[in-house]
DNA sequence: AATCACGAAATTTTCGAAACTTTCGAGCTT
DNA sequence: AAGCTCGAAAGTTTCGAAAATTTCGTGATT
């Protein structure tokens, strides 16, 4: 299947977007190396285009650049993983407190929202639906989004975005691709009920719990 | 006076590292446009190289990018630093409370000298010592980065120089130069007391009452 | 057999020019 | 005078080729 139409040039943008998707898509494994001049094919556009764009990849860690060797898709190591995970923890129950402080009705609602998407999409995989990885993902990073989008600085929630993605392609990457948990059902709707109730010592304790399960009951193919 | 010599050509990281740390010494105001053509006599280097170069940077947070309109220094506002600030307050006490946890005698050690340096700058500074605006943020950028240097997360650490380098950034581009502050000296000995006890809670508290001084005694020059 | 030296092949970096987009100002219209 | 249109100038993006560097295989040396 093409990912691109050749037919129309591609912009460096387009092709940012295009290969980031397909990295939290696990559609690269780790430390994979990654040549200008073999995507250059695949987008048919010059091999320093694509060189750019591996370097904005690169900067937002998505992709590792070492000087006179090229790109590689990151190494993933329990290690890193749960680095990243407890950073995002971090990140995020900052945010979510704040939320639950300054939050108003709009938020309520937004979250709610948010919340039932992801509770319809859940119950689908439960029964059995196929490919709804990408509309996993995206639902879950619409849910935890939201939590923290009444936090109040921008800064923290872009850099939340940031943290996120990391984390999300270290994940992926180690589990070569889905990331569905029973638990997680649960756990969400004790997240959203905590944060309706502005309960935020709960909200906190839940947040964690929630993050690190789902880096524990991972079954982990490398070392 | 040169930045550099033109005689052996420029590698795209020590360009890299020349603007870097041009920008941390508030070589350019806010806003400013940065021009591949113009910083290419300079380096004496292609414009694309620039580029390069400037994306890097861009992706550090360090200058801004948009789509056919090019780089420029970011933007700073009052709000953006304190926003700014209060994300590096929440990174180095994560990373000073792990480490007052995991710190071993070596670290102890390293801690005090680290101090020591700093303590012994910023008395120069007061005794009227001139341009030591380089040394003073290098000195306090070691004593910072050894707080929480052992926190036993790689990732963190990281993660701690890109946040307390854009943070910085700002500041100095905020001030226009230098940031030095009487309160300084007293404020990281009582920080450094806090973290050879042990205590982590004063050491939380001091550690955000220091970074959110720094920010509200600067006499600033902007909205 | 292991190590080293060499050179060819593959890959990465740099370059400058061509194609494209935005900005700016002069002159025209309302 | 305010707003619009057009086109030149300035700035940005893309390209493909040349230069530099690393990698890899071959054969010589210990």
């Amino acid at each position: 299947m093409n990912h691109y139409d050749p037919a129309r040039p591609a912009s460096s943008l387009d092709i940012y977007w295009d290969l980031r998707k397909r990295m939290i898509a696990a559609e690269f494994g780790a430390g994979d190396k990654l040549k200008p001049d073999e995507l250059r094919d695949k987008y048919g556009c010059a091999a320093s285009t694509i060189r750019e764009v591996l370097f904005r990849l690169s900067c937002d860690r998505l992709v590792s650049f070492q000087d006179q060797r090229g790109f590689r898709m990151p190494q993933v190591s329990r290690r890193s993983l749960y680095e990243l995970t407890e950073l995002r923890s971090l990140v995020e129950r900052e945010g979510a407190r704040l939320s639950l402080q300054n939050g108003d009705l709009e938020w309520e609602a937004d979250l709610t929202a948010a919340h039932h998407k992801l509770t319809h999409v859940e119950t689908s995989i439960t029964k059995g639906a196929q490919n709804f990885d990408q509309v996993l993902a995206d639902s879950e990073w619409q849910f935890h989004r939201t939590l923290i989008s009444a936090c109040g600085s921008e800064t923290l929630k872009d850099h939340y975005r940031d943290v996120h993605d990391r984390q999300r392609l270290s994940l992926v990457m180690a589990a070569g691709g889905a990331a569905y948990r029973d638990g997680n059902t649960q756990e969400h709707r004790a997240i959203l009920d905590a944060a309706l109730a502005r309960d935020a010592a709960s909200c906190d304790e839940l947040l964690d719990a929630h993050l690190r399960r789902g880096l524990e009951e991972l079954k982990l193919n490398f070392t």
